[in-house]
DNA sequence: TAAAATAACATTATCGATAATGATTAATGA
DNA sequence: TCATTAATCATTATCGATAATGTTATTTTA
């Protein structure tokens, strides 16, 4: 039952050496309680039999992984990829591993790997919540663990988070439509109810519709519970209103809808002005001039490892919460 | 220094019920040595004080630490994206955490993120090799890690590995541009001469073009050598063959170049046939009626997870080398 | 010059769970 | 009936690293 494979511990350079595992350990980790010359003498013994550190034995003493855990409803979905990408990337740099958990928005996911995170004692945990219920959120806090939330937060709970300024976002991409396109009746793909984006956002579409004297049509906005596995043009053949622009909650709705005009031969396909969220083309070449809401994702993933980094190093660290600039990319 | 938000343990429960440590490993572990009121008992005494599994102690004793690595180019490339959330998924599923590697196919990130795994011995490794460099290939082989190749393998060595059926596949596209479109001069969009899925493919192509007498024509065979990260268009524009269709190693690549010619506004963006690689439009929508090699990613990572798991279990187990099926989605 | 501080390494305890054995009682069987 | 076996729980050792504390010789300081 027990794992057979032997590596060289400790215990073996000490052996090796001379001196105790207690000196080998010190000596690795460069405490100053060890003379270089001896140090030179571990280090090189250590390289000679090909040590590897045991971060598992390590982690128990300590009680740190240095592992982070990322938790999102879909990493196949580019947002998603790219963030997960950048805070992979910048986490190593920091000598963090990433471990992820696809939750498909669903709560019963959301706490089952909340769980897991916390069994496998990560250092913290990045989350995105599908808001749905509250019982993850509750959870998460409860534990003590250092988190952060990507992308949506909660109104009735003061936690760090991290999210674009969907406000000002979706202000300027309806302001957009309105300036540029001449639109007067903007179809709103949104995202779930649930979620903060999606509520945010739509503060931002309606701030850009009275400063522009245009009243507000609720039939013009519709809801898009599962943003991702949902088959394409799923639900968006029922639309059933006029409109003469449209702003989708993400590129992927956009891209969607796009999809089924041209799968249909709409005309619409070529004529409607339309403006998603996330520039996901700057990750992946889209063959059509899809304007965006653009914000950088690198600049989130980086803040986002910084400020779990510092609440791991200090848990009393004051609450962060980080919007990142967003801009309007306008495409022809 | 030393971490002190303090979990409930064994021993906790031990003194509350008044049995050992050993019987309340035993009894949470359902061993058969535990009469069931005993378990019982200790099961909601557990469940009563929120006992949580430390797994890196755990993983110290055993030497498993139910964790298996990801290590790839890009997650951000919807492809990778798409497995990687499968494998996580279906190894969930299954009791495994997913830790994640983007290697930018840098065969020194190779090389890092490959020691970073062994460190925290992880019980097996899913590794898409940039195969620029035979080190991280080596390293691994030496860890007695138990790996599988995902996508790519090594004529010199005989591992594991799960890829698309390359040959097949470039065979379909190639075929379907000449039977269908009557291309006779078919551009070649090809990944990274280094990598076995673009040598193999290129196998196909040839293998077409005999089929049908057409000649082959080495300066309609282009390379990309940085799949990702390139930016859109960066190499394409230098294209400076003529051409009647196009074959390219990716969706992603068929996306640059078609981006490329919306962007330039040429006539080739609605009239060159173009036939792609990995069917991403079943992960996002795309709109554009790109047509594409189709395999189950799904199916793939699950056979991935399966050898692997087999393999962790029984390293002596056989070597296995899969070849997913490959077929041609048409699109109009 | 005696006391205090420092340098450099050693001893011991510990993280939390589980494997390897032991021990006790009850049940079974020849 | 006495030895065996089974059932059930306890003891002890261990995974590999590191924290906490000791020890000894050498300097430094008052």
């Amino acid at each position: 039952m027990k794992k057979v494979i032997t590596r060289i511990t400790l215990k073996d350079i000490a052996q090796a050496t001379g001196f105790t595992v207690n000196t080998i350990s010190h000596a690795l980790n460069d405490k100053k309680d060890i003379s270089e010359a001896t140090k030179e003498i571990i280090r090189n013994k250590a390289y000679e039999l090909g040590y590897m550190k045991n971060t598992v034995a390590s982690s128990l003493r300590t009680g740190y992984t240095r592992t982070i855990a990322v938790i999102v409803s879909d990493i196949a979905n580019p947002l998603f990829g790219a963030l997960a990408k950048y805070i992979e990337k910048y986490a190593a740099l920091n000598g963090y591993n990433t471990i992820i958990f696809n939750t498909d928005e669903d709560p019963k996911v959301e706490e089952l790997s909340i769980l897991s995170a916390l069994e496998k004692t990560v250092d913290g945990i990045i989350f995105c919540p599908s808001q749905r219920l509250l019982k993850p959120i509750k959870l998460l806090r409860e534990s003590k663990c250092p988190f952060v939330l990507l992308g949506r937060h909660f109104k009735q709970y003061k936690t760090d988070y991290v999210i674009s300024d969907d406000i000002n976002g979706a202000f300027l991409a309806v302001d957009h439509l309105i300036t540029y396109y001449k639109c007067k009746e903007i179809l709103f793909l949104n995202g779930s109810k649930y979620i903060s984006s999606a509520q945010d956002r739509l503060l931002g579409y309606k701030a850009a519709l009275e400063k522009h004297n245009i009243p507000f049509n609720n039939s013009l906005v519709k809801q898009f519970d599962v943003i991702t596995n949902g088959r394409p043009g799923n639900q968006i053949k029922d639309i059933d209103v006029s409109f003469d622009g449209v702003f989708a909650f993400s590129d992927l709705i956009a891209l969607r809808i796009l999809s089924y005009w041209r799968e249909q031969k709409l005309d619409l396909f070529n004529s409607i002005p339309i403006v998603g969220y996330d520039n996901i083309e700057k990750d992946m070449p889209i063959p059509y001039p899809l304007s965006s809401i653009d914000y950088s994702k690198q600049h989130m993933a980086n803040i986002l490892v910084d400020i779990l980094i510092k609440k791991i190093k200090d848990p009393e660290a004051a609450i962060v919460q980080e919007k990142i600039p967003t801009r309007l990319v306008s495409r022809f």
